[in-house]
DNA sequence: GCCTTAATAT
DNA sequence: AATATTAAGG
């Protein structure tokens, strides 16, 4: 097959990546010119004839070998040295060209404004070429628009099939499925350091899906030696379960009952625009948890009673009370021992407090979201807790033992006089035992199908969406154990 | 596919 | 700590 020589510099660039490579620098090998044959074939890069790409580097060295290289696939280049340079080559020149090719650290502008304003001066494809491996500034401009980042040092490899670039035209589309089958990765001379220093075609089209599926291309880290790598790539915003959120989510239970209450349900219901069944789903995991833990905790206290004939029971609620009872994990039983009553008179609420009721609560400023200028957002007057019953409300238990908590505090708090009047009083005179469907409708209004619920992140006032890293600011959903 | 759950990641 | 994501299994 037809050979071809390459020139002396040239070859030495082929063959030693480290040449450009600013922190890798092998002299040795550059030395000793290799004449290296290369098959006329892998030279001509069918789809690369009448391509015209404009080349960015400030380097001329770079320019004239990214240059070089190009031309030996027959692409036809134009260079500039300078952003401003290459953005006035765009603005007056750029019919005559397919692709950019840019080297982004310039020194007469910043990378991802340079990105920005070739994006909206053009609609041709921008290929990054740089030294920086670091991944945030690899994606940080991919997420300004550039369609594929090569790292220096680039091969012939690398350039030989930029070609294909050119025919994404509108930069934010994702390439046709199975588009990476028609990449070829062929680079068999590429030891495993190159494999792993460089990125392959197929790498490029999952940046580019990845890329797709994030929703905010926005706030992009500018730092470059930035050490925490993951930090300021920009995430999907985290859900903050307010207590407006919870609340509908609530509702939601309530009116599907426990038993088909689905995220799939749940979400249809809350009709909240914007939230996610993975959302109900992750939610929905933790309350259930939550609904459980507070079982098991009413469980063990019950049976520590029932040992101790700490009281004496009325009859119809001591079956209730058996060991075959309190051991039993059936939702039907253990759900409805809510609430017995002491012979005192005195309740023992079991789980009215749970997440299932509707709290009002003062001290719950706090929990209420902040946006983002840090204002606080005014909710609707109900500001209910999401609490589980063991933070807020309690379980009074009056024994001969006189007021009882558990051992390490945690679970059972006593009841404010307020608080406990207000049970007393709702409840007056009605049955507890089996009758806590009434005692719902006591405490809550029935909820029919709730208005959409805005989330107005448009206005970037967004009351339940907060970036990441920010959600320690609230803490809406305390159901800790 | 959807749901649940546990484990793990962010 | 709260929420998201993933994987496995029903």
């Amino acid at each position: 097959m037809g050979g071809k020589l390459f020139y002396f510099d040239f070859q030495r660039f082929i063959n030693d990546r480290a040449f450009l490579h600013p922190k890798t620098s092998r002299s040795s090998s550059m030395i000793n010119p290799k004449v290296v044959s290369v098959d006329t074939r892998d030279n001509t890069e069918p789809g690369a004839t009448g391509i015209s790409i404009l080349v960015v580097d400030c380097d001329t060295t770079c320019l004239t070998i990214a240059s070089k290289m190009l031309h030996t696939f027959g692409y036809k280049v134009m260079t500039a040295t300078r952003a401003t340079d290459a953005l006035s080559i765009l603005q007056e020149r750029q019919h005559e060209l397919d692709l950019v090719l840019t080297e982004v650290h310039l020194p007469d502008m910043d990378k991802y404004e340079l990105l920005e304003t070739m994006g909206e001066i053009s609609c041709l494809p921008i290929v990054v070429l740089s030294a920086d491996n670091n991944e945030n500034a690899m994606l940080g401009c991919l997420f300004k628009g550039a369609v594929f980042y090569l790292l220096k040092p680039i091969t012939m490899n690398d350039v030989k099939s930029l070609w294909q670039f050119s025919y994404m035209k509108t930069p934010g589309e994702i390439a046709p499925s199975g588009g990476s089958k028609c990449f070829q990765e062929e680079s068999p001379e590429n030891g495993s350091i190159e494999a792993s220093e460089c990125l392959s075609f197929s790498d490029a089209w999952e940046q580019i899906a990845q890329k797709g599926k994030r929703k905010e291309l926005e706030d992009i880290d500018k730092d470059k030696g930035d050490d925490s790598v993951k930090s300021t790539v920009p995430k999907k915003p985290k859900l903050i379960w307010t207590n407006e959120l919870h609340d509908r989510f609530l509702q939601a239970i309530r009116i599907l009952g426990i038993d088909s209450a689905h995220p799939k349900k749940i979400l249809k219901h809350m009709n909240v625009p914007g939230l996610k069944k993975e959302n109900i789903s992750s939610h929905l995991q933790k309350y259930r948890l939550s609904l459980k833990r507070e079982q098991d905790a009413i469980q063990k206290t019950m049976l520590r009673d029932y040992h101790l004939s700490s009281f004496n029971l009325q009859r119809e609620n001591s079956q209730f009370l058996k060991p075959q009872f309190l051991t039993t994990t059936q939702p039907e039983i253990s759900s409805h021992v809510q609430n017995l009553k002491n012979p005192d008179g005195t309740m023992c609420l079991a789980s009215l407090g749970c997440a299932n009721y509707p709290m009002r609560d003062s001290s719950n400023q706090g929990y209420n979201s902040i946006s983002k200028s840090g204002e606080p957002v005014p909710q609707n007057e109900h500001t209910y807790s999401t609490h589980t019953s063991f933070s807020n409300v309690g379980i009074r238990i009056n024994n001969e033992f006189g007021q009882m908590g558990n051992d390490n505090g945690e679970e059972f708090l006593m009841l404010s006089d307020e608080e406990n009047s207000r049970f007393e009083n709702a409840t007056d005179g009605m049955e507890f035992l089996g009758n806590w469907s009434e005692q719902q409708q006591q405490f809550q209004e029935p909820p029919l199908s709730p208005a959409p619920l805005r989330l107005e992140q448009e206005e970037g006032e967004d009351i339940l969406w907060a970036e990441r890293g920010t959600s320690d600011l609230f803490d809406s959903a305390d159901w800790s154990a």
